[in-house]
RNA sequence: GGAGGGGUUCCCGAGCGGUCAAAGGGAGCAGACUGUAAAUCUGCCGGCCAUGCCUUCGAAGGUUCGAAUCCUUCCCCCUCCA
């Protein structure tokens, strides 16, 4: 084993299980088995998921097999997350096309040459009701309650459905299915992880080890990344998009993007927050990560123009590169701006359109629009503001 | 199977016959201040053909001039006992 190997693995990683035991396994030799596991219903990746992402392209580089798991088997349970509803499984046309979007978006990341894709269907499909029953033998509910939040709902009265419990073992079937050496997983997985450890046992195979990464905090700086909470970043997005929103995080968080996400080595880090503390602007510090991230997804130009077409647009008030464009026919009588605001999907409805303009939040042509009773003819060509990031370029015809 | 408690607007959580589109908090949005940061302050926070009208308080019926509030049935959740 090479030395700094192990120092490479443990870089930013939570909780490394069983150090000794890894170390081992890697004197072995051989390429080792590493799992991770990915839901097949949300394949719009953000930079939450790619810290862990991150970590198996390390180990890819130092030549261990890959495997990324797609639980379209335990897709149907959903991650207990307070819900107790089975999701219908999803079509094989669906896993199919999720798998295709995954693989389009993980490979910006992971070496498509080095990465075995399986799904634990292929499996679960094959059980038969009693080979689940010997599965579900191998755990006790006083374990399951464990595991944090299956106890803090047990215990303040949360209701909890009995398939819940089978998420974990499921889970860890996967690891016996696929003889893994190490999974890797985020900190909310570590019970999860470790029933994989105990069922492996069970099936009469070494423990996988296990390594489990931190939670990437959503632009709030509050939640956990995630696409619902609508607090994310997504690795697809245009690259405008991904530096806006980067800029937009608080000075606090940025130091936490940067640990997590950024690849320049420790001591360039380090150096930056003594700049920071010696009274250099934090903005700077964040225009260069945010520059990384975009160039890792896009490129380097991009990330540039991204940079000048952001001080151009804050910093000078200019208007952004691509607004969207609208047409509204019009018959005969001038439309209300409220209505215009509405159909652009600028907002929700006509009465939050009304309370944007009694507070000055809307613009026309750069103008703040201060009666809402204000209707634009026919002809008329114009750009719509609403808030600061909001725009639409409308035509009505 | 028995007894008790509960389901309120995005979330938590008051309300328990009219003054309720429903307190308070959180989230969110807008404005001021800024570095599109944070913090802070102010305002908004169901919809509409908009000084009025319509829909909402687990579901469906009913009582009443009037119901989130009372009654009936149903659905769901929790606790204790068995």
């Amino acid at each position: 084993m090479h030395e700094d190997t192990l120092q490479i693995i443990k870089r930013g990683c939570d909780e490394l299980i069983v150090e000794q035991e890894l170390i081992d396994k890697l004197r072995s030799g051989r390429p080792l088995r590493i799992k991770a596991g990915f839901d097949p219903t949300a394949p719009d990746l953000h930079l939450g998921h790619t810290v862990l992402l991150n970590k198996m392209r390390q180990f890819q580089d130092l030549g261990h097999h890959v495997i990324f798991l797609i639980g379209d088997f335990t897709g149907m349970i959903g991650d207990p997350a307070g819900k107790n509803a089975t999701r219908p499984p999803l079509s094989r046309e669906q896993i199919e096309a999720n798998a295709r979007t995954y693989k389009e978006q993980v490979f910006k990341i992971l070496d498509p040459g080095k990465t075995e894709v399986a799904f634990n269907s292929a499996w679960f499909d094959a059980m038969r009701p009693a080979d689940l029953i010997r599965l579900a033998a191998q755990h006790t509910v006083a374990r399951m309650l464990e595991r944090d939040d299956f106890g803090k709902r047990y215990r303040s009265g949360q209701p909890i459905a009995i398939h819940e419990f089978l998420y974990p073992l499921v889970q860890g079937y996967d690891s016996v299915a696929l003889r893994a050496d190490v999974e890797l997983g985020g900190t909310d997985q570590k019970f999860n992880l470790l029933v994989g450890r105990e069922l492996q046992k069970h099936y009469g195979q070494a423990p996988q080890c296990i390594l489990t990464m931190p939670l990437l905090e959503g632009l709030d700086g509050v939640n956990k990344m995630s696409k619902s909470l609508g607090n994310y970043v997504g690795i697809n997005e245009p690259s405008e998009q991904i530096f806006g929103k980067l800029m937009s995080i608080s000075d606090g968080l940025m130091w936490r993007y940067i640990e997590l996400l950024s690849f320049r080595p420790l001591s360039a880090v380090a150096q930056w927050r003594d700049e920071v503390k010696n009274g250099r602007n934090p903005m700077q510090i964040k225009i260069e990560f945010a520059k990384e991230i975009v160039a890792r997804f896009h490129s380097a130009a991009d990330a540039e123009r991204a940079h000048t077409d952001f001080e151009a647009r804050f910093s000078q008030g200019e208007l952004p590169e691509d607004i969207p464009e609208h047409s509204i026919s019009v018959d005969g009588e001038p439309l209300l701006l409220t209505q215009i605001l509405k159909r652009v999907g600028l907002t929700a409805s006509t009465s939050e359109a009304g309370r944007m303009i009694d507070q000055g939040g809307v613009r026309v042509n750069g103008e703040k629009v201060s009666d809402r009773g204000l209707a634009l003819a026919k002809g008329q060509q114009f750009v719509v503001q609403v808030g600061k990031r909001k725009f639409a370029r409308v035509s009505l015809v």
